[in-house]
This record gives structure tokens, sequence and C-alpha cells, in this order.
DNA sequence: CATAAAAACAGAATTGACTCAATTTTAGAA
DNA sequence: TTCTAAAATTGAGTCAATTCTGTTTTTATG
């Protein structure tokens, strides 16, 4: 049973996520019809709804493949944090800000973030909820070896703190993509400002 | 000017509104036509669409109300602060919390909050995050209270401080409406844990 | 190889938000 | 009162996502 139809769905999977994150680039969300996603994949309408729930699961696909990149580039840091608290947590959220638009623009990112508190319990929705737990989860992994290190207080409690710095994260960065004009260096500036907060509460 | 056509207006406002929170609440926003909205309300579709640029819109009417009521309630707490940092975030953000289902349903908060980022610059998206903007200048108001009676050291950046427990508490209350079974109760004690990490750092 | 069941596909039909041209209602002047 | 321009209303029509149903392709079996 993993012959011809597999590859086949593998490669229709393949080339309807392509179709559509040209498209989605292009015209943006809202402009690329699933008529011409479709089209451009070579595939029918009605393919397209036996691969994806609806429009929103793919750009959910695409958005993990992102996020999951941006997971990734985050265990360096874990691993080999910089020797100053508010370095490390500013190098590790950096990572997550700077790669954000790498692939996904802004009206993407609104989106994706609509629809993953629209309907929460779509494949996309639960896929989103879960990559949001990893990215907090990261977070709290740096505080403890920041703890083990010794650069953070051994007293602090690290699940609440890493809850609390992803979601202000998470907050502001849901404000900066709502600003077509708002600049990665400013969300930075704002994000280190309130974390010194934190900092100055959790550093031995 | 303002005879019989603006009470026509403000009436048709009245009925439009009261339909369409009657229909939400029943059966949900996607659930609730336009058609269905406009026939209760005794106006044809057209004339909704005159009185609010989208479906959003009407929910964003609803959703006002509710926060400024909020945002009244919170100016006694601001007024009269408990005598105990904890305490006075929690009870001030408490109330948020307990007044937010009052007339909206978790289905409607996440329409609202789904739309609110999606159509950031549509009259509703703009007042949302004026309303997100005055929660959080209560927030900064209430430490600034707490701040002049002593409870809050001087020193602290008042702003950013506003920011952080406005952002995590809305991040929560993002994820409380998203989980049908979520409990006010829970959804309280898990804010309270993470805001003690901020009172230690900050209680004079 | 033939064939029946299962899986996947195609695209026409449906649905519901939103638009727009035609019509009706109101305000105020003559 | 009567008339006219401006404002508001109406509902049929448009558009794009999603669903549905009949057809085709693939797989497994004898």
């Amino acid at each position: 049973m993993s012959g011809l139809r597999a590859r086949q769905k593998a490669d229709r999977h393949r080339r309807i996520i392509e179709a559509a994150a040209a498209l989605f680039r292009d015209t943006g969300y809202e402009g690329a019809k699933i008529e011409t996603i479709a089209a451009q994949a070579e595939v029918s309408v009605g393919t397209i709804y036996n691969y994806y729930q609806n429009k929103g699961d793919i750009l959910g696909a695409i958005v993990s493949m992102e996020v999951n990149e941006v997971l990734n580039a985050g265990r360096g840091v874990v691993a080999n944090p910089p020797a100053n608290v508010g370095d490390a947590l500013d190098t590790l959220l950096g990572i997550y800000i700077e790669h954000s638009l790498h692939y996904l623009s802004k009206e993407m990112w609104r989106q994706a973030m609509a629809i993953s508190t629209q309907l929460p319990d779509s494949p996309f929705g639960q896929a989103y909820t879960a990559l949001d737990r990893a990215l907090t989860e990261q977070i709290r992994a740096l505080i403890a070896r920041l703890q083990t290190i010794g650069l953070v207080r051994r007293d602090i409690d690290g699940q609440a703190l890493g809850e609390l710095v992803f979601n202000n994260m998470n907050m502001m960065f849901i404000e900066f993509v709502k600003r077509d004009g708002a600049r990665i260096a400013e969300l930075r500036t704002a994000i280190r400002r309130q974390n010194r907060i934190l900092v100055a509460a959790i550093a031995v």
C-alpha cells in the first residue's frame, strides 16, 4: 500500500504547498483563490479539500515549517547561552523575531494567528497551540540552563517565568504584525525594556 | 436635522445590535447569518451594511460595550487599591476576567480577537487595539498609584511593567477562551502564580 | 490477468458575506 | 402644502470558500 498512491500523494501535497506559498506571497492570503492554487498545483479544487480541511490549514502547513525552523535555531542558544541573563533572553527571543518574517509576510502571520484563535480545534489550530507551547518550553529550558550555570537564582519559578516571557513576547509580536509600519529593531528594544524588570528580579 | 431621521437611525442601530447579540449567543457568530439578523431587526441586508462595514463590526460594537464596562469597574480598584501589591494586581485583573463572559461567550471572544488581528485597520480592529491600550494604561495607573502609596519601588519602570502584566494576562485570556473547558478560577490562579515573580521584584 | 473494493479525483452546485443600482423616505425651502 | 435634493433603504446579484456526487484510478485478490 505504499507504492504509486503514496508517492502521488506526497507529490500533490508538495505541489499544493508550493503553489499556495507562492500565491500567498504574491497576492496575499485573501487574494489567493483556492481555484488559482488548484490550477497552479495542477489538481482540482475538490482535491485540495481532500488534503486540507480549509484554506487556513494550507497556510498552517507553511507556518509550521517556519516555526519549526525557529525552534531548531533556538536550540543552539539554549545549549550555549551568553554569560549574562539579559543577553541570553535577548538572543533567544531575537532569533525568534528575526526569523519570523523569513518565509511569512506580516499579512500571512495575521491570518495564521486569526485562524488559530478562530478555529482552535482545527488541525492547524491545535498545531499552532502546540508550537506556542514548544516555544514556551524552550524559554523555560533556557532559564533552567541559566539556573544550572548559576546566573539565575535557584528559587525562581522557572515555569511561570518562561510563560511570562513568552506571553509578553508573543503579544508584542502580535501587535507588531498588526502594524505594517512597525520595525523589528523597535520591537526588540521594547521587549528588552520590559524584560529588564524581570532580569533585575531573577539575576543572582 | 435631529428629528425623525436621527431617532430612526438610533433605533435601527439598537435593533440591529440586539438582534445580533441574541443570535450570536444562540447560534454562535458563524451560525448567525446576516440575512437572519436583518430579518430579526426588521431591516434589509443592505441597511445593515449601511450601519456597519462588515459582520465583524457588529460583533465589535458588542465587544466595545463589554470592555468599556470593565474599564469602568476597574476605576474603582485604581482609586482604592488593596494595601498589598499582589492583591491589588489580582483584584484588578480579577475584575477584567470575571466580567469578561458577562455578555460575550467564549466563541464570541474568539471571533472578536481573530477579527482584530485579521483586519487591524477596520473600525473594529482599531477600536480593539484602543481598548487594549486603555486596559494597559489602567494597569499602569494602578502601579503608579501603588508607587505613590509607597507599596511599589519608585525606581520601577511603570510603563514597561504595565505592559508586561497586561500582555501576560491577555495572552492567558486568549488561551482561556480557546479551550471551552477552561475555568476562570484556574486562569486566575495561573496568572497569580506568574505575577508572583513580578511582585517579589517590585514590592518595597 | 480480470475484477471488485477502496481511495482519490473532478468540477458543478451550494452557501453566505458583501455590493450596487433603483426606489423610497425625509428635511426644509418656496 | 408642494416640491426637490439629499439621505437612507432595499433586495437581487456577485464572488469565493466549501460541499457534494458521480467518475476514475489504484490496490489487492482469485
